[in-house]
DNA sequence: GTCTATATTACGATAGAC
DNA sequence: GTCTATCGTAATATAGAC
């Protein structure tokens, strides 16, 4: 190459810069003069990088689906039995939400207000019903209890994942990853009580 | 009194409108027009009735408030066994959580960029850590498994909880207060695996 | 209590210079 | 690639008639 790569911004660093505002303000409470001032370049020069705002989101919540998708490829999601698949699952959800933290808060924000935001929550469901596959294969092999309904379940787990978002800072003074995924774990398949 | 009450707004009819609006839009996409279109009357009409926006989004989440923090005031909180009292407040939780569900759920959006927002995360917080007190007991009386920390834990239990704003919808076709709730207690304690 | 009209500010986006 | 300046629109809120 013949000139070195300067400090300038590319559509990828503008876009970890954008998420962070997004993720503090709201996406509807961001202004471009927000995203402008937080970036240290005028607005017009946020434009000759990405289109407006609404790429901005939707390259950031691709990036979270294409995390969340990325696991139900992984060996151990597809061959097993079906409870030890979805523990998988459940272990890499928490791992692939730390790891892509920003990302993926912003992914369970949005709401659906526009195209980029429906096709988002689609493919959403879409991931939520091949994990709720896989508690339902579980249940039909006799390993999880059958006293709550399939689709019921796996949104109250879904929501105890997702609900990390809200509280989970990857400094070291905090929960680990390890510790995080441990103890969803723990809940999800053997709940609260003292076993006896 | 002298004159028959007529379908007028009042800062209370109003405000099931606006949470409403709201929670379609998002409190930040929804503009003062928006409002007065769900409304049927003018947007300086609205400012009759209420100061803006804002206070409307004071009204909401203080009726949520009140109906979580009235769970702690019940007999049933207060009295007998730490794994009792919790249970019991969990039950609640989720009863509560559908009873005022569109106000909760405007609560549970609430990201802290106005004194508004940010004094109601503040009572959440309070609330939180009164829900966290309850499991400490808990696992202090040894009702309550020790391999995961408290606050985690009470973090991990109020995700799966507050999640529920996402999908319950208060149609008879769906899932009814007491399965949601049962759903809840039973994932939230004895956890996914069948019990052996 | 509701309306129309409007003041004022902020927004997303573009033009065109350097 | 970044800037200043600006366009057209839409936002919150108010004034004042009825």
């Amino acid at each position: 190459m013949t000139t070195a790569k300067r400090d300038t911004y590319t559509p990828e660093t503008l876009l970890s810069v954008a998420v962070q505002v997004f993720i503090e303000r709201g996406y509807d409470g961001t202004s471009m003069e927000h995203l402008s001032k937080a970036a240290g370049i005028s607005k017009s020069s946020i434009y000759h990088h990405v289109a407006g705002k609404e790429e901005l989101l939707r390259r950031a919540v691709s990036r979270a689906l294409d995390g969340l998708f990325g696991i139900l490829g992984e060996e151990h999601a597809r061959v097993g039995r079906a409870v030890e698949r979805l523990e998988y699952v459940v272990r890499r959800m928490v791992e692939v939400l730390i790891t892509e933290l920003p990302y993926v808060t912003l992914l369970l924000r949005v709401r659906g207000n526009t195209d980029t935001e429906r096709w988002a929550l689609e493919r959403r469901r879409d991931f939520d019903h091949r994990v709720a596959e896989l508690l339902r294969a579980a249940a039909a092999d006799g390993d999880v209890r059958g006293d709550v309904e399939v689709r019921l379940a796996t949104r109250l787990v879904f929501g105890m994942i997702n609900s990390m978002v809200e509280w989970y800072r990857p400094d070291g003074r905090g929960v680990s990853e390890r510790e995080a995924a441990d103890a969803v774990v723990q809940l999800v398949f053997s709940g609260l009580r003292k076993e006896h």
